[in-house]
DNA sequence: CTAATTCCTCAACCTAACTTGAGGTCAAGC
DNA sequence: GCTTGACCTCAAGTTAGGTTGAGGAATTAG
């Protein structure tokens, strides 16, 4: 048989991972700078992404739609290898964590959907009596709400 | 009995407000301008609030914890007379819409939840091939995510 | 070899939801 | 009647998550 070819398809072009993803450029570009994607350089500096990048970001799309934020979803693709292309198991293993920050957010939207039912009927609905303003909810950052009483406080 | 005294305290200045709602003077400033409360003004110019904004902040604490925007809070909160205090029926109204938002919002996380139960074991996690990004979902609007896919086109 | 694409960087702009600050007024206590 | 604290407006800054555009270099097709 003839060698295999030299395969030079293996790294893709940005705009090429682009129509792949259905991300812009400008997109793709912006994930690299927070890390979410680490392509290499070609001689003429541009970039070059492995196909497993495809995957990657079509993960990143997916946990962004179940409202994760671009520095929680690199916080769960810091679990994947870093210099050989991940495999299924690792991928699994990702996924498992991310089923298991989605059941966070359900369970804390259902309680809070829960809370509101009781207090429907009781007209609680004035802060601190109501169960449904528990600051104990808090950790869950659904939405941007009034800096000062999420306690950013950053100074 | 003596007269009712006339009730200088009906009214609430922006400060009392922020101390009742636990918000700040600046972020209740910022909700007049998207009118989500419209105090009237005194001789000097200041702002004075009926004591059922009091009720009516709270409701948008509540429902930007959950993950509304301010825009959305507003049309939840135009179904409330205007001239009068809502009524202990009113807020039952509102907080029944209120409700059913919610719930559309938990039953589509938990669509997304069981999609991606299913792809766990599939390896299917690209983009096209996996339900877990079908277009369909996209109505949601939990977090950013790229303008571009969101179709915002908006030139 | 040249023209058309594609890619590069960097800076500026955008929306949401506020905060911060400057410069000035109002109201309340003594 | 004055001082202190609360309030006023308006402009600019902030974070997240990108987009847009200028000016220039690398690739690729013919």
């Amino acid at each position: 048989m003839a060698p295999a070819p030299p395969r030079p398809g293996d790294l893709l072009t940005i705009g090429a991972l682009a129509r792949r993803t259905g991300l812009s450029v400008s997109a793709i570009r912006f994930y690299e700078t927070r890390g979410l994607v680490a392509p290499i350089r070609n001689a003429g500096g541009q970039r070059r992404f492995p196909r497993s990048d495809i995957r990657r970001l079509s993960f990143v799309l997916i946990a962004q739609r179940l409202g994760f934020t671009i520095e929680e979803i690199a916080a769960l693709l810091s679990a994947l290898p870093e210099g050989r292309t991940p495999t299924l198991k690792d991928w699994t293993a990702i996924s498992r964590r991310f089923r298991a920050a989605l059941d966070v957010r359900i369970a804390a939207l259902t309680r809070m959907r829960d809370n509101l039912d009781g207090c429907i009927g009781c007209g609680c609905l004035s802060l601190k009596k109501c169960r449904l303003y528990n600051p104990q909810d808090r950790a869950q950052r659904l939405g941007a709400g009034p800096r000062y009483l999420l306690g950013d406080k950053s100074s």
